[in-house]
DNA sequence: CTGGAGGATCTTTTT
DNA sequence: GATCCTCCAG
């Protein structure tokens, strides 16, 4: 990592005696020719194969639980064993930082030694990070260019939001941050974006907004997540040279989760892959779960055409859970259309069927769970092997009281993240001052943190003055303290946070920096501040602030530190503790345990109604395939519950089983009957209480029921993959309604509104209040 | 400039 | 229910 040399291929590090890796005389030598090395043994005939596959683009369709990491990991020690790359040569790339670590940490394991010259191991953001500071000049930055996160982002965006005095309330900074992500996931520049797009935000200010912003954010010499990409592929673009010499120096490409690639990913590893062709994805389309974000699946599902020659190799052998529970879920995910379809295999014992039982509410739900876990713990079953996983991160709420109560200890995996919390952003804000004085976003963040008398006004006045001679808001302070432009008081107060940053400056370079930011948080009286806070969540956040310095503790220097937490910062979690892990199905990725608790298997929440009204059957099928995911995490026991009554923002609704439920092929499921009333629903967003059925059976969704009759007239059930969204819940007017443009119409969220396009079933609607939209038209009514 | 009161809005997933 | 924002009085 300390290369500053972009063409250092690791090689030299090793010629210079780091010898990180085999070299002639080492293993590899022994290995080579002779028997084939220890690590392949371990591996079955196709993983085997995508492990020896080296040359040429290689696809490797990994199912659930087939050893996919095992693959990467051993891909990657077979190529630097076998001496065909250097370490530096290799790109490997991965989502996560998890994902990277982990990679690391196994090839370590097989190689049997620190891997050291992987500098191209990393995240898509990380490198592309790196390759963008290598040649940040030419894409209008300077090499020491600040990341933003995305809450620097949308205070950046209101600002110019405000500027051209759009409504924020019509027009929220957020959503017009959501478009942008959208454009750049895409590979779009501002001059780009499709004229008929610029019109979703801010009457059709749009583009002309992103390409303030990205002017900003050169001005500010920062970039945002999506710039380490897409300006990252600019550059590519436009300069052939730079291109070509990375193209000429990754002999051999690695992708993670390829599933999950936006097309500006796609976009930059097809240019990097143009040279040697070395190119290896290993995915699986059934677990693309990220669209909302961004990944196309399709590029997983066109590789073939975009590689030509490419080899693909499916891996199907599931190591990991029982049949049955491998069978509910292939059964399941068989609903969806548009997938390049695997078998998976197992060759375990039957084991136990998928459970599942309904439930009165959320809150029973929380307590049922409890007793099974305090049972199975009876029974010497690890925590650790057990979790949660929710599709919303409110549900979590319930389990959490519950397990307060029980006293069991649990791991909230992926919650909020460290440095996500404000304590933590303004200490980081204060560092990055110090480090960084131009850096505008950090500056305002903490001029007035703590109370200084520095108020708005203030801020407002240095705001414009440091636009009008085009410098930074710190110089401009540094100029105002000299006027009396701003108040006594805050000019003070000013002048000695000015002074003190200057003095910190200063030493940089003389103490060590962790006493450093110890003085910074100090002397600035941001600790005092949360000292003298008497609210319950100060000491926490003092808490979080040793936490802070400690880990800083872990760098070389500041700027190291402050280069990695804004790219990663998951503060090492007490994996060592035997807890119970709870946390979303989308964080369960990649994840395995003994047993899997689903809850919340009712419609609307899941499948998630916004998922379902924003992108029709395709939402549809990427819920799928969440509830694919979730299944698949579990080795010997999934347990799937539904409530009847869910408190949704302090409303409490009826719920209706998940669809998904009837999806399951009944030979691998057992239902739980034994529980007092679950039955009939009503219509939904009624209230059951004022709707119930004494008769309904107790189990009754309709597609149950069609099953059952199919069943009862000794027909096989058919998979039905054309139950179309909404279908369940907006049954009362069957015969489909047709609309006309221009009509009024009302939408149980959104309210009223005026139909302005109709594509299909798809309507676009300009809302009295919501602003426009485009939803299905099952979920309006004629008004 | 600050702090509190009251109001509106929003709750899917995240590098 | 919680947070974020705006408005208003000191």
């Amino acid at each position: 990592m300390s290369s500053s040399d972009p063409f250092d291929l690791g090689a030299a590090d090793e010629d210079a005696g780091a010898a990180p890796l085999p070299r002639p005389g080492g293993i590899a030598a022994r290995a080579a020719g002779m028997a084939p090395p220890p690590y392949l043994a371990k591996l079955n005939p196709e993983q085997r194969q995508a492990v020896e596959t080296t040359e040429g683009p290689l696809l490797v369709l990994a199912g659930a639980g087939t050893g996919k990491t095992r693959v990467l990991t051993t891909r990657l020690a077979h190529l630097l064993h076998s001496r065909k790359a250097y370490p530096g040569q290799i790109l490997a790339v991965t989502f996560t930082n998890k994902a990277a670590r982990e990679m690391k940490d196994r090839i370590e394991g097989l190689i049997g030694g620190v891997v050291e010259g992987m500098q191209w191991l990393g995240t898509f953001h990380s490198i592309g990070a790196k390759i963008l500071r290598f040649h940040a000049e030419l894409v209008g930055l300077r090499s020491d260019f600040s990341i933003l996160d995305t809450d620097d982002q949308i205070r950046l965006l209101k600002q110019l939001i405000r500027a051209h005095e759009i409504d924020e309330k019509r027009w929220p900074a957020r959503q017009l941050a959501g478009h942008i992500d959208g454009w750049k996931n895409r590979g779009l520049t501002p001059d780009k974006v499709p004229q008929g797009e610029a019109a979703s935000y801010g009457n059709g200010l749009g583009t002309k907004l992103y390409a303030e912003y990205q002017e900003r954010l050169k001005i500010l010499n920062a970039a945002d997540f999506g710039d380490l990409l897409l300006e990252c592929l600019r550059l590519f673009q436009e300069n052939p040279d730079v291109l070509a010499r990375f193209q000429q120096r990754f002999s051999y490409m690695l992708v993670d989760e390829y599933q999950d690639t936006n097309v500006a990913q796609y976009l930059w590893l097809r240019l990097l892959a143009q040279g040697h062709k070395n190119v290896c994805c290993v995915g699986d389309d059934d677990q693309s779960i990220y669209g909302w974000r961004g990944a196309e699946v399709d590029n997983i599902l066109k590789f073939e055409k975009d590689f030509p020659g490419a080899v693909v190799i499916r891996l199907e052998t599931n190591y990991r859970s029982t049949p049955h529970i491998l069978s509910a879920a292939s059964g399941l995910i068989a609903h969806n259309e548009g997938r390049l379809g695997k078998t998976l295999r197992t060759d375990l014992n039957a084991g136990e069927k998928v459970h599942i039982r309904g439930i009165w509410d959320g809150e029973e739900e929380a307590r049922a769970v409890g007793e099974d876990v305090e049972q199975l713990q009876r029974k010497q079953h690890r925590l650790d092997e057990m979790a949660i996983l929710v599709r919303a991160s409110f549900q979590m709420r319930e389990f959490e009281d519950r397990f307060i109560t029980l006293g069991l200890p649990y791991r909230v995996v992926g919650g909020p993240k460290f440095y996500e919390r404000a304590e933590i952003r303004d200490a980081l804000a204060y560092l990055k001052v110090t480090a960084q004085p131009d850096h505008d976003l950090a500056f305002e963040r903490i001029v007035n943190q703590p109370k200084r008398g520095i108020g708005s006004t203030s801020v407002q006045k240095i705001h414009g003055y440091a636009r009008s001679q085009g410098i930074s808001l710190y110089r401009a302070a540094q100029n105002m303290i000299e006027t009396d432009e701003l108040p006594a008081k805050a000019r003070s107060s000013l002048t000695t946070l000015l002074q003190s940053f200057s003095r910190w400056r200063t030493l940089i370079d003389g103490i060590s920096h962790v006493e450093l930011a110890e003085m910074v948080l100090d002397e600035s009286g941001y600790t005092e501040m949360w000292q003298n806070d008497r609210s319950p969540e100060a000491p926490g956040k003092l808490d979080n602030l040793k936490e802070l310095v400690r880990s800083i503790d872990e760098f070389e220097n500041l700027a190291g530190f402050l280069e990695h937490i804004s790219l990663v910062m998951d503060t090492g979690t007490d994996q060592a503790d035997d807890k119970i892990n709870l946390m979303t199905l989308h964080s369960a990725k990649g994840l395995e345990f003994e047993t899997v608790f689903l809850p919340g298997w009712e419609e609307g929440l899941f499948p998630h109604q916004r998922a379902l009204d924003e992108n029709g059957r395709a939402g549809l099928e990427e819920e799928r395939r969440l509830a694919y995911v979730g299944i698949t995490r579990a080795r010997k026991r999934c347990k799937i519950s539904f409530a009847q009554n869910r408190r949704i923002h302090n409303l409490w609704q009826s719920a209706i089983p998940s669809r998904f439920l009837d999806e399951l092929p009944e030979a691998d499921v057992e239902v739980e009957e034994n529980r007092s009333a679950y039955g009939g629903y009503g219509g939904f967003g009624e209230s059951s209480f004022d709707n119930l059925d004494p008769y309904a059976s107790s189990y009754s969704t309709p597609g149950w029921q069609r099953a059952r009759n199919a069943h009862a007239a000794g027909k096989t059930r058919h998979a039905d993959p054309k139950t179309i969204e909404g279908e369940l819940v907006a049954r009362e007017d069957a015969d489909s309604i047709s609309f006309d443009m221009g009509e009024r119409v009302f939408h149980e969220k959104f309210g009223y509104g005026q139909i302005a396009s109709i594509d299909g079933n798809k309507l676009t609607i300009d809302f009295d209040k919501a602003g426009r939209k485009r939803v299905l038209d099952n979920f309006v009514k004629r008004h």
